[in-house]
RNA sequence: GCGGAUGUGGUGAAAUUGGUAUACACGCUUGCCUUAGGAGCAAGUGCCGCAAGGCGUGAGAGUUCGAAUCUCUCCAUCCGCACCA
């Protein structure tokens, strides 16, 4: 056996050619065997390189595969290049160098690095993403999804990317900015491809469950980007109009009015197109030509002294006039007593009023709104105390009315201006503003004020909200900043006593009590609480006045019926209210406007919530507004349909032609790939166009429908195309009838471990899963879930701790560390750094510990003596084997290493030692380090490659000790310890122990209470 | 704020059906060998103490014969989400 040095740098070069030579890792399909794929998130060939980081995750497959293949399984580990994307294209612009080009050079220094760590990929079956003939197949997908209906053209706003000027998907934000270069991004209405992922939100959520091989952490990252709530949708109608309306005397006994409305004082002062009106507020869908209104004013708050004031007609509705008006606008003709009501206008103008008995005709126009609001606390409906609207909510031009349209815009343009970043984190003071209009609340016809704020977000639910101060906290810090009421309307059982935490300079009581249990929350009215008290939890405020679904008369003819909501009898089986007017209520609490059919079902709905736990009351109340036709249980995901256009050029054309016949037809599949065309120019134009359209040649072709002619899609696909389904394209990587083969996927999927970076937790990961089971729909794949196992590498950092990035300066390209230490230390070294999933620093000194363990290994080789050799190594080995085999499995591969290290030490100490024991110790250690095992393989005499011998087996009778150290405790304490054997009785281990001259000094004169014997391990005696 | 994870020597970290805390490696100290190297070998290395012994796994409490491990409260760090209604 030769002595000579271990030369890391001869013997990698020779086994990777050999290696190759002998096909050693082509991989096919073997029935006999069974199979296992193992696949490493596949990598983006940037410019930069790889650097030591990028491969740990690929050792860490490459030592399991070949684990996996010495242990008789057919292993499928293959790799390849997702090479559509930005950096390509932005690299490409900079340097005046097309993007294939660059690619392909940066594809090949991706491959050679790739190679010289020795991986036993099968590169027969490489794929690369930007091949016509891989993404054939990837708008082969996009087609069947668009034939589905699962691929749509929206005209929505989207996140529009300023710097890389093109629209991004929610999923490519980074803390509100853009992913790939952290510029502000802006929301641009434009046209775009976008996928229906909504609709597989559900399953997508529920299959997660079925994946008890995946880390929790990325499961929870998935369920929390789904968002899945449960709650209801509820109509609001919309009731605020304004018009100008003329005053009757109301001692006119001959006119017979229909309606009563509520008229405002504070809604008097308007002043529209210089003139001055009096507005006044209506529920449209009680009003139409010919109806007369009676007018009361109750608006000082005195509710005993309400009058009537007059009464108004209304004669004419003007359509036309809506188009060139603000829809709140429903009034033309001047109010003819102005000049005299201007004078005494103001709080009262009773006489005013009654001094005119000229009836004067106006012309009015109404329409319709409502909107709807997605709640998941709908039991809180009777809590709502006003309403808000995003500011980009597009009815808010179509409510604001004309005296807040000056602030509305304000805002609008306030909010606007804000960027994402602003507008999320830094936005800590809310800010809103009042539109004008007011909301009617279905469940008790009361009216609330509608206000815009940015704390509402468009993107969610219906960008529409209910606000419920009292249980809400974001709705309580808006209401208390704008004196908006605030009503509780659930308490919390009363069963520990807690002090509230929340507000102490407006907690003034003895504290309150509070379950932390939800679910023992009821709906209330017992308390009285003060206002401005948020209770910190989103069910319980103290000491503020109750106000619990108030009824609201209907409308009736009857006059004595009319009621305001502030002064009706509590309903049956509610306590009276305890109302206080403020200031605020008279200000928002005017004006309403009585839905007919809710007054009985009110009552009963009151008094069927009350007392109820929240969840109950939740499914009572959803009951009560499906019967009614007002809302309806809903679910509501934050996941978003997928924007899938980009306007760029480096990516796959989408397979579609406009024509204007036919609409957008799909590229007849016969007609696949739809190449991306050479050109000149692939700047991205920033005007919303891909650079693609600007190549006439391309985009006109005829329409594959009707014949006529066509235009090209000209948007591309975004980069996580190509990823959500390459994993399906290893198995039969050649195949240009279908995609995948269905003997072979049904073979070789599903994918059995999945290896790479958590930060493709909630794009790669959801995009891929989303695609599976699209492709399961369609019969294409066999599985619904295409990755049985996930687990994520962690990070390597930099020496000094930070990332390693070009920026800093402290990249370690892992050619040096090849060069210098050679491919085996660092696959050795990276797996010994710590937990596999953990990040952790580099550093080169503990590399060069794992070279020194290289070089023991290959030093002991001379003291390898004979076949067969009585050795005491043979416990330590066998137990070296189990833990080795057991770690890989667990990917515990840092200890894996440790194992091997104690066991090298241990035969360094020996004379000689059994080229048994030696080879053992080479296989098991030959996926982690593939070429210095090879090399001595060799040298022992062995003809057959190393990774062709069968996994070493541990055998159980050697790995029992057949003597311990029992551990002797007094108290628990460790007191002395005594070689025993093994299997020892529990009544010998107890005399043994008392028999110890060490343990008789610390019994002696006590009392022994027990002792404690577990076997194989300790005795613990218990003295007094 | 919500969700998840983590917290052990000078450093990376072992140890989890509760049973000898700090395996393995780095670093450091001393010595040897060569001699000026980031090489090799040997011994040592949690803290206090001469010792007996005591203390020690983020802090505090609890359960237990016995807790790094289980329970509760709190603190810190990291990751993800974030005005999600």
């Amino acid at each position: 056996m030769s002595n000579k040095k271990y030369n890391h740098k001869s013997i990698e070069s020779k086994w990777q050619k050999k290696w190759e030579e002998d096909k050693l890792y082509k991989t096919c399909e073997n029935k006999k065997k069974p199979k296992y794929y193992i696949l490493d998130m596949f990598p983006y060939p940037s410019g930069a390189g790889l650097h030591v980081g990028h491969p740990k995750g690929y050792i860490a497959t490459d030592i399991f595969a070949r684990m996996k293949m010495m242990q008789g399984y057919n292993v499928l580990h293959p790799m390849g290049w997702d090479a559509f994307g930005l950096p390509a294209e932005n690299f490409a612009l900079k340097n005046k160098i097309h993007p294939r080009i660059s690619t392909d050079k940066n594809i090949a220094t991706f491959k050679s690095q790739l190679g010289k760590l020795g991986f036993s990929y099968d590169w027969e079956r490489e794929i690369n993403t930007t091949d016509p003939e891989f993404y054939k197949w990837t708008q082969w997908i996009f087609l069947q999804m668009f034939k589905k209906g699962l691929a749509y053209e929206s005209h929505e706003p989207i996140i529009w990317c300023p710097s890389c000027k093109t629209g991004l998907a929610q999923e490519d934000l980074e803390n509100g900015k853009c992913e790939r270069c952290d510029s502000e991004v802006e929301r641009k209405p434009m046209r775009q491809w976008v996928l229906r992922i909504t609709d597989y939100a559900e399953r997508m959520l529920n299959d997660l469950d079925k994946l008890p091989e995946w880390e929790s952490s990325i499961k929870e990252m998935q369920k929390g980007w789904i968002g899945r709530s449960e709650g209801a949708i509820v109509k609001f109608p919309i009731s605020n109009f304004q018009f100008p309306i003329n005053f009757q005397n109301s001692n006119d006994k001959n006119l017979k009015s229909k309606n009563y409305f509520k008229f405002r004082s504070n809604s008097i002062e308007k002043i529209y197109s210089g003139q001055k009106w009096v507005t006044f507020r209506i529920e449209p869908k009680d009003v139409k030509k010919g109806d007369i209104v009676t007018i009361i004013d109750w608006a000082d708050g005195d509710k005993k002294n309400q009058k009537e004031k007059g009464k108004a007609i209304i004669t004419k509705v003007d359509k036309k006039r809506l188009k060139d008006l603000p829809l709140n606008y429903f009034g033309h003709e001047k109010y003819t007593t102005y000049e005299k009501m201007k004078s005494e206008f103001g709080k009262y103008y009773d006489e005013e009023i009654k001094n005119d008995s000229i009836v004067h005709i106006y012309e009015f126009a109404v329409e319709n709104f409502e909107q709807k609001i997605f709640t998941t606390r709908p039991d809180t409906l009777f809590g709502a105390t006003y309403f808000v609207m995003a500011p980009e909510h597009p009815l808010v031009k179509k409510i604001t009315t004309q005296e807040q349209k000056s602030e509305v815009e304000k805002y609008i343009k306030f909010a606007g201006g804000k960027s994402e970043l602003e507008r999320t984190e830094l936005a800590k003071e809310k800010t809103g503003v009042f539109t004008g209009s007011y909301a009617v609340n279905p469940v008790n016809g009361e009216e609330i004020p509608i206000w815009i704020a940015d704390y509402v977000m468009m993107g969610y639910g219906t960008g529409a909200i209910m606000a419920v101060p009292a249980h809400d906290e974001r709705d309580f810090e808006f209401a208390k900043k704008y004196n908006l009421p605030i009503r509780q309307v659930v308490q919390k059982i009363n069963d520990k006593q807690t002090t509230i935490k929340n507000n102490p300079e407006v907690f003034t009581g003895e504290g309150i009590n509070i379950n932390s249990d939800f679910s023992d929350e009821i709906l209330s009215n017992t308390k009285t609480p003060e206002i401005g008290a948020f209770d910190g939890s989103e069910d319980c405020c103290p000491r503020r006045e109750i106000q619990i679904c108030q009824p609201v008369n209907s409308i009736t003819d009857n006059k004595k019926d009319v009621k305001r909501n502030n002064d009706v009898e509590p309903t049956e089986g509610l306590e009276p209210s305890n109302h206080r007017l403020t200031n605020l209520d008279l200000h928002h609490a005017a004006g309403t406007s009585t839905p007919n059919l809710l007054y009985q079902e009110n009552k009963d709905i009151t008094k069927s919530l009350n007392g109820l736990k929240t969840k109950q009351a939740k499914e009572k109340i959803i009951e009560w507004l499906e019967k009614n036709g007002v809302g309806k249980k809903a679910i509501n995901y934050k996941l978003k349909d997928w924007v899938f256009s980009r306007q760029r050029y480096w990516g796959e054309p989408i397979p579609i032609i406009h024509c204007e016949k036919c609409g957008a037809v799909g590229v007849p599949e016969k007609d696949l790939p739809v190449k991306l065309p050479e050109v000149e120019q692939y700047a991205p134009s920033g005007t919303g166009e891909s650079p693609l359209a600007t190549i006439p040649e391309w985009v006109n072709t005829t329409c594959p429908k009707c014949g006529g002619s066509g235009k090209r899609e000209t948007n591309t696909m975004p980069q996580w195309a190509g990823s959500s389904w390459y994993y399906l394209r290893y198995i039969d990587p050649k195949n240009d009838k279908v995609l995948v083969d269905k003997k072979k996927e049904e073979y070789w999927s599903p994918v059995d471990f999945y290896v790479g970076g958590a930060e493709h937790a909630t794009r790669h990961l959801i995009y891929a899963r989303f695609w599976h089971k699209f492709l399961y729909d369609i019969g294409v794949v066999n599985y619904e879930e295409p990755f049985k196992k996930l687990r994520h590498v962690g990070l390597i950092m930099a020496e000094d701790g930070r990332k390693m990035s070009k920026r800093w300066g402290n990249v370690i390209n892992p050619d040096d560390i090849v060069e210098k230490y050679g491919a085996d230390a660092m696959r050795v070294y990276e797996m010994f750094m710590g937990p596999f999933s953990q990040s952790c620093a580099w550093s080169t000194s503990g590399l060069v510990g794992t070279r020194k363990f290289l070089e023991k290994i290959w030093g002991v080789k001379l003291k390898v003596k004979s076949k067969k050799l009585e050795s005491n190594n043979l416990n330590m080995l066998h137990k070296t084997i189990k833990k080795v085999g057991d770690d890989i499995k667990e990917f515990k591969l840092n200890t894996a290493v440790s194992a091997m290290m104690i066991l090298v030490n241990a035969l360094e100490k020996e004379k000689e030692i059994s080229q048994e024991v030696y080879e053992k110790l080479l296989l098991i250690l030959s996926p982690f380090a593939p070429h210095i095992t090879e090399e001595l393989w060799g040298e022992l005499s062995n003809k057959e490659s190393i990774f062709k011998q069968k996994w070493p087996e541990y055998n159980p009778k050697l790995i029992k000790d057949e003597k311990i150290q029992l551990v002797v405790q007094i108290n628990g304490k460790l007191r002395d310890t005594i070689e025993v054997d093994a299997d020892i009785s529990e009544n010998d281990a107890k005399k043994v122990v008392l028999e110890s001259e060490k343990i008789k000094k610390w019994t002696e004169g006590k009392k022994i209470i027990k002792i404690i014997f577990v076997k194989g391990k300790l005795v613990n005696v218990v003295v007094k």
